[in-house]
DNA sequence: CCTGATGGCGATTCTTGCAG
DNA sequence: CTGCAAGAATCGCCATCAGG
């Protein structure tokens, strides 16, 4: 409770918040001086802002060379520390945790359904926005794009014209911690994505090159389309 | 020794809460 | 509404640190 009110206060301020929501989207540690530069405030401020952000565990820090002589760097990037809040209490997690546990005693028509469902709920949330068919591409990735924000997923999307291909890059796994713990989560993911894609694209192929849980910074997935 | 970066500290400005 | 006090945020300066 008290760490709760710890990471309350230290993003009740609009700087700090809007410097860790900037960090979140980063996929580079920052330092002082990109703080400093991007939000226009003193160095000093920035490095109070981010050494207040470290006091509650929602970044690291550490210090790298710089090459340039002088003293080496502080860098500052997100940590592996997740902190949830919910007022009043309620217990999502352990809803989660009862209901994949139900699911993973009915075995392999369980993991299926899970799959199925997730795959359901990746193309409602596309559905939900407007007939997809009548969008143009921009318009698909934009809608792909507000959705993956709207999922926290900050997500980079980048269309190769060449390869009829989308590399689709999820730098903030939502299921990270569950995902660990249990590995269908993962692949419901998975199909959770292939619903969303489906919904836009005709006989699309998505593909896995990146695993957060295999150690890689990211998850990426190549999104083949056959019909634009 | 020079350079570039950190971090401490005092001064100033801004914000908020409260009493009259 | 106004004036005041307290605390927070910010700024600027400077000592210190560490690599070339």
């Amino acid at each position: 409770m008290e760490q709760k009110l710890k990471v309350t206060n230290a993003l009740s301020d609009p700087t700090r918040f809007n410097i860790y929501q900037h960090i979140i989207e980063q996929m580079e540690a920052v330092t002082v001086n990109d703080i400093a530069e991007t939000f226009d405030i003193h160095p000093n401020v920035a490095r109070m802002h981010l050494s207040k952000l470290e006091d509650v565990d929602l970044i690291i820090s550490y210090t790298k060379k710089t090459g340039k002589g002088g003293r080496p760097s502080r860098l500052y990037e997100l940590s592996n520390h997740v902190i949830e809040l919910n007022f009043p209490h309620r217990d999502y997690k352990l809803l989660s945790a009862i209901a994949l546990e139900t699911l993973s005693k009915l075995g392999k028509p369980g993991e299926k359904a899970l799959f199925d469902t997730g795959f359901t709920y990746g193309q409602r949330m596309i559905d939900q926005y407007q007939d997809a068919s009548k969008l143009s591409l921009e318009q698909k990735l934009k809608l792909l794009r507000d959705a993956s924000k709207l999922l926290g997923m900050y997500a980079d999307f980048h269309y190769s014209e060449t390869d009829q291909s989308i590399t689709y890059t999820i730098n903030n796994c939502p299921f990270k911690e569950a995902a660990t713990k249990n590995e269908s989560i993962c692949h419901m993911h998975e199909f959770f994505l292939k619903g969303m894609f489906e919904s836009l694209f005709e006989g699309i192929t998505l593909s896995e090159t990146n695993n957060m849980l295999n150690g890689c910074k990211n998850c990426t997935y190549i999104a083949k389309l056959s019909v634009v």
